[in-house]
DNA sequence: GTGGTCTAGACCACA
DNA sequence: GTGGTCTAGACCACG
């Protein structure tokens, strides 16, 4: 059961938040394709979210193609299939990388501790998504 | 010359542009402590940005402890001199970090591509970092 | 309900007043955690004021970590958890205190007076507090 | 001897921190009544101001009653007396007491533990008199 | 010349 | 309704 966090004090738009964390949800593992995601009203109440809100953030996976929407039935994950080529991928994955590694200078975390550091996550990572792939 | 560029379009707060532009500038070597940034009103005219919008910026790295400024004489880059814990600072990394994990497995990028785009990035990264130390 | 005032001829910032106000009701208890700030358009008309101005008291306070600011919904009192270490804060305190130390020894108030008066200061803060607890 | 420092990045007015340190030595007893302030000039070159901005410091101050100039041959420091009735000097140190008040609240230092920080700074600032009455 | 403050008025996103 | 952003233009203090 995956449950989501909404902040309310970070001034990010609170159904932005809600579709990054469907998406790590699904990178996670812990949502799996063909899987339903939570209905919307009960969704709605229990992050104490205006049902709009919710709704917001479904659209905008859908339009992301992250999730499928079928009328009458609910919203599912779909197989995710990357419409962008080795580049484009790449270009995008840059600029969160770069990101991350600005702010390790900043913090002045050098190049060692940094590659440590994503080496962790990524097992950290891995290990849920063999979890969930076995048991739930 | 450091040079920015500033996205209209990106939805992105134009102030918000310019202080992850000049951070980057800090990290990559391409500013260097105790220079002084461009003055507000040349750098505003140059991004055809009004005069305000630039100072907004200017403030917010001076409230992040990145630059220092001087009323009448400039805005100077900061010796970086971490406040934060090894522990808040691998806090706040990893949640960046984790950020272009979701990225990369959303566009199923594999951990070992994964990898070598960030050992990459560190690369060059450091190169910049290095050329700037020397000569110029 | 709190009211602030401002003073034009003060010299200084208008906005800086705001902040120093809103710190001086949090700490005098009429501002309680949790509870909304005015609303800045509201509190910009009552005060004549524009309302930047306001927004940039705010601005100020949330970045100093006294207020949370939730965009749709309003500002709020934080709960207050210093995140400096005992010997930071007393370093900020000691600097506060000599500056009053100087005044009165430049207005001729000997030790024994000023350590009067900070007693009663003391005293008035803490019934002022008493009864926001108490009561309404 | 005295020694003044600068904190350009303090965000408060050059001359403004001259005076405010002028004061201090004078409270403090660095500086006795009947003294000669340093020369405009070589405290210009040591504090690596501009010669204005020392000047526009002392016009400050002898507008304040603290010093008083004498054309040709220099700056000294007046005897103090007070200009003002019992209750204003009351007024003026209470708004500086509880600026620090509000300060410890914010920090959640306890009452207690203000008080013996002020009780230490008070003893501080007496041996510093003593001091400087005997010696030199 | 520098940055800081304030006003006025506009548009946007979110609840 | 809320706060956030941006522009335009004015005045001030400081160096």
């Amino acid at each position: 059961m995956t449950t989501f966090r909404i902040d309310f004090k970070s001034g990010k738009a609170v159904y932005l938040q809600l579709v990054d964390q469907i998406r790590y949800a699904a990178a996670s593992g812990a949502l799996r394709p063909g899987e339903p995601l939570p209905s919307i009203r009960p969704l709605a109440e229990e992050l104490r979210l205006n049902r709009n809100t919710v709704a917001k953030a479904y659209t905008e996976l859908e339009s992301q193609g992250v999730i499928e929407t079928i009328p009458g039935k609910g919203c599912f994950l779909k197989e995710n299939q990357s419409q962008f080529t080795k580049q484009a991928r790449h270009a995008i994955l840059t600029k969160e990388i770069d990101q991350a590694l600005v702010t390790a200078h900043q913090l002045q975390v050098d190049n060692k501790a940094f590659l440590a550091l994503v080496q962790e996550r990524v097992d950290y990572f891995s290990s849920k998504n063999a979890n969930s792939k076995e048991g739930k």
